[in-house]
DNA sequence: TAGAGATATACAGATATTAGAATATTCCCC
DNA sequence: GGGGAATATTCTAATATCTGTATATCTCTA
Protein backbone atom coordinates (compact mmCIF):
# COMPACT_ATOMS: atom_id res chain seq x y z
CA UNK A 1 0.00 0.00 0.00
CA UNK A 2 1.34 3.32 -1.21
CA UNK A 3 -0.40 5.79 1.51
CA UNK A 4 -1.09 8.28 -0.66
CA UNK A 5 -3.65 6.37 -1.79
CA UNK A 6 -7.03 7.26 -0.48
CA UNK A 7 -9.78 5.41 -2.47
CA UNK A 8 -9.44 2.01 -1.01
CA UNK A 9 -11.83 0.26 -3.66
CA UNK A 10 -10.34 1.33 -6.92
CA UNK A 11 -11.57 3.01 -9.53
CA UNK A 12 -11.16 0.10 -11.89
CA UNK A 13 -13.22 -2.09 -9.54
CA UNK A 14 -15.73 0.36 -8.43
CA UNK A 15 -17.45 -0.68 -11.54
CA UNK A 16 -18.05 -4.06 -11.14
CA UNK A 17 -18.87 -3.30 -6.87
CA UNK A 18 -21.45 -0.88 -8.28
CA UNK A 19 -22.84 -3.43 -10.46
CA UNK A 20 -22.90 -6.27 -8.24
CA UNK A 21 -24.71 -3.79 -5.42
CA UNK A 22 -27.25 -2.89 -7.87
CA UNK A 23 -28.46 -6.36 -8.71
CA UNK A 24 -28.61 -6.60 -5.04
CA UNK A 25 -30.51 -4.00 -4.70
CA UNK A 26 -34.10 -4.76 -5.78
CA UNK A 27 -36.32 -6.09 -3.45
CA UNK A 28 -37.36 -9.20 -5.13
CA UNK A 29 -33.50 -10.01 -6.00
CA UNK A 30 -32.84 -9.39 -2.24
CA UNK A 31 -35.10 -11.88 -0.81
CA UNK A 32 -33.91 -14.28 -2.92
CA UNK A 33 -30.16 -14.12 -1.87
CA UNK A 34 -32.08 -13.58 1.68
CA UNK A 35 -33.72 -17.01 1.20
CA UNK A 36 -30.79 -18.76 -0.26
CA UNK A 37 -28.38 -17.68 2.97
CA UNK A 38 -30.69 -18.75 5.45
CA UNK A 39 -31.89 -22.58 3.40
CA UNK A 40 -29.38 -23.42 0.79
CA UNK A 41 -29.85 -24.49 -2.71
CA UNK A 42 -33.43 -24.27 -3.93
CA UNK A 43 -35.23 -25.07 -7.21
CA UNK A 44 -36.95 -22.12 -9.16
CA UNK A 45 -40.06 -23.62 -7.99
CA UNK A 46 -39.53 -23.47 -4.99
CA UNK A 47 -37.95 -19.83 -5.23
CA UNK A 48 -40.47 -18.67 -7.18
CA UNK A 49 -43.33 -20.85 -4.77
CA UNK A 50 -41.31 -19.24 -1.78
CA UNK A 51 -41.32 -15.59 -2.92
CA UNK A 52 -44.45 -15.76 -4.89
CA UNK A 53 -43.40 -14.94 -8.51
CA UNK A 54 -44.23 -15.44 -11.95
CA UNK A 55 -42.14 -18.14 -13.57
CA UNK A 56 -40.83 -16.10 -16.08
CA UNK A 57 -40.00 -13.37 -13.69
CA UNK A 58 -38.05 -15.56 -11.40
CA UNK A 59 -35.93 -17.21 -14.08
CA UNK A 60 -35.43 -13.71 -15.31
CA UNK A 61 -34.07 -12.05 -11.86
CA UNK A 62 -32.29 -15.60 -11.69
CA UNK A 63 -30.39 -15.27 -14.67
CA UNK A 64 -29.61 -11.99 -14.20
CA UNK A 65 -27.54 -12.48 -10.94
CA UNK A 66 -26.16 -15.63 -12.23
CA UNK A 67 -24.44 -13.77 -15.19
CA UNK A 68 -23.29 -11.00 -12.53
CA UNK A 69 -21.83 -14.24 -11.20
CA UNK A 70 -23.75 -13.64 -7.51
CA UNK A 71 -25.56 -17.32 -7.94
CA UNK A 72 -24.20 -20.19 -9.65
CA UNK A 73 -27.10 -22.82 -10.92
CA UNK A 74 -26.40 -26.51 -10.91
CA UNK A 75 -28.76 -28.56 -12.89
CA UNK A 76 -29.69 -31.82 -11.57
CA UNK A 77 -32.47 -33.56 -13.99
CA UNK A 78 -35.16 -31.48 -14.79
CA UNK A 79 -34.88 -29.12 -11.95
CA UNK A 80 -31.90 -26.33 -12.14
CA UNK A 81 -30.60 -25.72 -8.38
CA UNK A 82 -29.82 -21.74 -7.99
CA UNK A 83 -26.89 -21.06 -5.01
CA UNK A 84 -25.37 -18.33 -4.01
CA UNK A 85 -21.88 -18.31 -5.74
CA UNK A 86 -19.82 -16.39 -3.49
CA UNK A 87 -19.00 -16.41 0.22
CA UNK A 88 -18.36 -12.41 0.14
CA UNK A 89 -21.79 -12.01 -1.13
CA UNK A 90 -23.20 -13.89 2.10
CA UNK A 91 -20.73 -11.44 4.29
CA UNK A 92 -22.09 -8.38 2.77
CA UNK A 93 -25.95 -10.07 3.80
CA UNK A 94 -24.64 -10.33 6.65
CA UNK A 95 -23.21 -6.84 7.13
CA UNK A 96 -26.82 -5.92 5.90
CA UNK A 97 -28.49 -7.40 8.49
CA UNK A 98 -25.89 -6.83 11.18
CA UNK A 99 -25.89 -2.84 10.49
CA UNK A 100 -30.21 -3.23 9.82
CA UNK A 101 -29.53 -1.29 6.82
CA UNK A 102 -33.24 -0.72 6.45
CA UNK A 103 -34.30 0.25 10.11
CA UNK A 104 -33.46 3.26 10.11
CA UNK B 1 -39.44 -13.65 17.10
CA UNK B 2 -41.44 -16.27 16.19
CA UNK B 3 -38.86 -19.10 14.78
CA UNK B 4 -41.04 -19.80 11.99
CA UNK B 5 -39.30 -16.72 10.05
CA UNK B 6 -37.16 -17.91 7.34
CA UNK B 7 -36.42 -14.46 6.44
CA UNK B 8 -34.18 -12.36 8.54
CA UNK B 9 -34.66 -9.08 6.37
CA UNK B 10 -38.43 -8.24 6.91
CA UNK B 11 -40.59 -8.72 3.65
CA UNK B 12 -41.61 -5.05 4.44
CA UNK B 13 -38.16 -3.74 5.48
CA UNK B 14 -36.37 -5.06 2.11
CA UNK B 15 -38.09 -2.62 0.48
CA UNK B 16 -36.04 0.17 1.85
CA UNK B 17 -32.67 -1.87 2.10
CA UNK B 18 -32.91 -2.32 -1.18
CA UNK B 19 -33.70 0.93 -2.15
CA UNK B 20 -30.44 2.36 -0.21
CA UNK B 21 -28.50 -0.88 -1.83
CA UNK B 22 -29.59 0.26 -5.75
CA UNK B 23 -28.69 3.97 -4.79
CA UNK B 24 -25.47 2.87 -3.70
CA UNK B 25 -24.75 0.68 -6.56
CA UNK B 26 -23.84 3.22 -8.82
CA UNK B 27 -20.22 3.96 -9.66
CA UNK B 28 -20.32 7.56 -9.25
CA UNK B 29 -22.35 7.29 -6.28
CA UNK B 30 -20.02 4.48 -4.79
CA UNK B 31 -17.30 6.95 -5.47
CA UNK B 32 -18.93 9.59 -3.18
CA UNK B 33 -18.99 7.89 -0.59
CA UNK B 34 -15.91 6.34 -0.84
CA UNK B 35 -14.40 9.45 -1.00
CA UNK B 36 -16.75 10.79 2.13
CA UNK B 37 -16.02 7.78 4.34
CA UNK B 38 -12.14 8.23 4.02
CA UNK B 39 -11.83 11.94 4.39
CA UNK B 40 -14.86 12.97 6.29
CA UNK B 41 -17.42 15.68 5.04
CA UNK B 42 -16.59 17.64 1.64
CA UNK B 43 -17.67 20.94 -0.42
CA UNK B 44 -19.77 19.98 -3.66
CA UNK B 45 -17.14 21.83 -5.57
CA UNK B 46 -14.23 19.22 -3.61
CA UNK B 47 -16.28 15.84 -4.14
CA UNK B 48 -16.83 17.11 -7.98
CA UNK B 49 -12.93 18.13 -8.85
CA UNK B 50 -11.85 15.12 -6.75
CA UNK B 51 -14.24 12.43 -8.80
CA UNK B 52 -14.52 14.68 -12.14
CA UNK B 53 -18.22 15.64 -12.02
CA UNK B 54 -20.62 18.78 -14.07
CA UNK B 55 -21.79 20.55 -11.35
CA UNK B 56 -25.39 19.40 -11.88
CA UNK B 57 -24.45 16.04 -11.66
CA UNK B 58 -22.92 16.02 -8.51
CA UNK B 59 -25.64 17.90 -7.23
CA UNK B 60 -27.97 15.82 -8.29
CA UNK B 61 -26.37 12.83 -7.06
CA UNK B 62 -25.87 14.28 -3.95
CA UNK B 63 -29.39 15.16 -3.64
CA UNK B 64 -30.77 11.79 -4.20
CA UNK B 65 -28.38 10.33 -1.75
CA UNK B 66 -29.74 12.69 0.47
CA UNK B 67 -33.31 12.24 0.02
CA UNK B 68 -32.39 8.46 0.55
CA UNK B 69 -30.89 9.31 4.34
CA UNK B 70 -27.83 8.36 3.04
CA UNK B 71 -26.12 11.46 3.21
CA UNK B 72 -26.37 14.74 5.42
CA UNK B 73 -26.04 18.21 4.41
CA UNK B 74 -25.01 21.04 6.07
CA UNK B 75 -24.44 25.10 4.77
CA UNK B 76 -22.05 26.83 6.27
CA UNK B 77 -22.20 30.30 4.12
CA UNK B 78 -21.98 29.55 0.54
CA UNK B 79 -20.49 26.16 0.54
CA UNK B 80 -22.21 22.71 1.32
CA UNK B 81 -21.25 20.65 2.89
CA UNK B 82 -22.27 16.64 2.37
CA UNK B 83 -21.20 13.49 4.79
CA UNK B 84 -22.07 10.03 5.28
CA UNK B 85 -25.19 10.38 7.43
CA UNK B 86 -25.54 6.77 9.09
CA UNK B 87 -23.16 4.41 10.56
CA UNK B 88 -24.70 1.58 8.93
CA UNK B 89 -23.71 2.67 5.50
CA UNK B 90 -20.40 3.15 6.44
CA UNK B 91 -20.00 -0.09 7.87
CA UNK B 92 -22.01 -2.02 4.77
CA UNK B 93 -19.01 -0.35 2.72
CA UNK B 94 -16.39 -1.55 4.89
CA UNK B 95 -17.59 -4.45 4.86
CA UNK B 96 -17.61 -4.27 1.53
CA UNK B 97 -13.87 -3.10 1.34
CA UNK B 98 -13.19 -6.64 3.52
CA UNK B 99 -15.12 -8.94 1.19
CA UNK B 100 -13.71 -7.28 -1.64
CA UNK B 101 -16.37 -7.58 -3.66
CA UNK B 102 -15.64 -6.40 -6.85
CA UNK B 103 -12.49 -8.88 -6.47
CA UNK B 104 -14.01 -11.54 -7.85
C1' DT C 1 -28.16 46.51 -3.78
C1' DA C 2 -25.11 44.53 -7.46
C1' DG C 3 -22.02 41.04 -8.61
C1' DA C 4 -19.86 36.66 -8.26
C1' DG C 5 -19.17 32.12 -6.72
C1' DA C 6 -21.50 27.87 -4.95
C1' DT C 7 -25.30 25.02 -5.23
C1' DA C 8 -29.92 23.48 -6.76
C1' DT C 9 -33.67 22.68 -9.95
C1' DA C 10 -36.17 21.90 -14.39
C1' DC C 11 -36.42 19.87 -18.48
C1' DA C 12 -35.66 16.76 -22.45
C1' DG C 13 -33.61 13.08 -25.04
C1' DA C 14 -31.34 8.73 -24.62
C1' DT C 15 -30.97 4.56 -22.32
C1' DA C 16 -32.05 0.94 -19.02
C1' DT C 17 -35.25 -1.80 -16.08
C1' DT C 18 -39.28 -4.16 -15.14
C1' DA C 19 -43.32 -7.15 -15.53
C1' DG C 20 -46.17 -9.99 -18.21
C1' DA C 21 -47.55 -12.91 -22.13
C1' DA C 22 -46.29 -16.08 -25.45
C1' DT C 23 -43.21 -19.35 -27.06
C1' DA C 24 -39.20 -22.35 -26.94
C1' DT C 25 -36.11 -25.58 -24.85
C1' DT C 26 -34.53 -29.21 -21.87
C1' DC C 27 -35.01 -33.38 -19.57
C1' DC C 28 -37.26 -37.38 -17.75
C1' DC C 29 -40.42 -41.25 -18.11
C1' DC C 30 -43.46 -44.12 -20.63
C1' DG D 1 -40.20 -41.08 -30.24
C1' DG D 2 -44.28 -38.62 -27.56
C1' DG D 3 -46.01 -36.26 -23.55
C1' DG D 4 -45.52 -33.48 -19.67
C1' DA D 5 -43.16 -30.83 -16.13
C1' DA D 6 -39.41 -27.47 -15.23
C1' DT D 7 -36.91 -23.82 -16.88
C1' DA D 8 -35.38 -20.34 -20.36
C1' DT D 9 -35.91 -16.96 -23.98
C1' DT D 10 -38.07 -13.44 -26.59
C1' DC D 11 -40.88 -9.59 -27.19
C1' DT D 12 -43.41 -5.54 -25.78
C1' DA D 13 -45.23 -1.79 -23.15
C1' DA D 14 -44.80 0.89 -19.06
C1' DT D 15 -41.79 3.06 -16.16
C1' DA D 16 -37.54 4.67 -14.20
C1' DT D 17 -32.90 6.37 -14.55
C1' DC D 18 -29.10 9.01 -16.54
C1' DT D 19 -26.81 12.81 -18.76
C1' DG D 20 -26.35 17.29 -20.35
C1' DT D 21 -27.99 22.02 -20.89
C1' DA D 22 -30.06 25.83 -19.29
C1' DT D 23 -31.78 28.44 -15.64
C1' DA D 24 -32.71 29.56 -10.90
C1' DT D 25 -31.47 30.25 -6.08
C1' DC D 26 -28.64 31.17 -2.26
C1' DT D 27 -24.96 33.57 0.27
C1' DC D 28 -21.31 36.48 0.92
C1' DT D 29 -18.75 40.78 0.04
C1' DA D 30 -17.92 45.22 -1.84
Amino acid sequence: MSGQETVTISVDTVQDAARVLKCIGHPVRLRIIELLDVGGERTVTEIREAIGLEQAAASQHLNLMRDKGILTARRDGVNVYYDISDEKVVRVIDCLRACDISNR
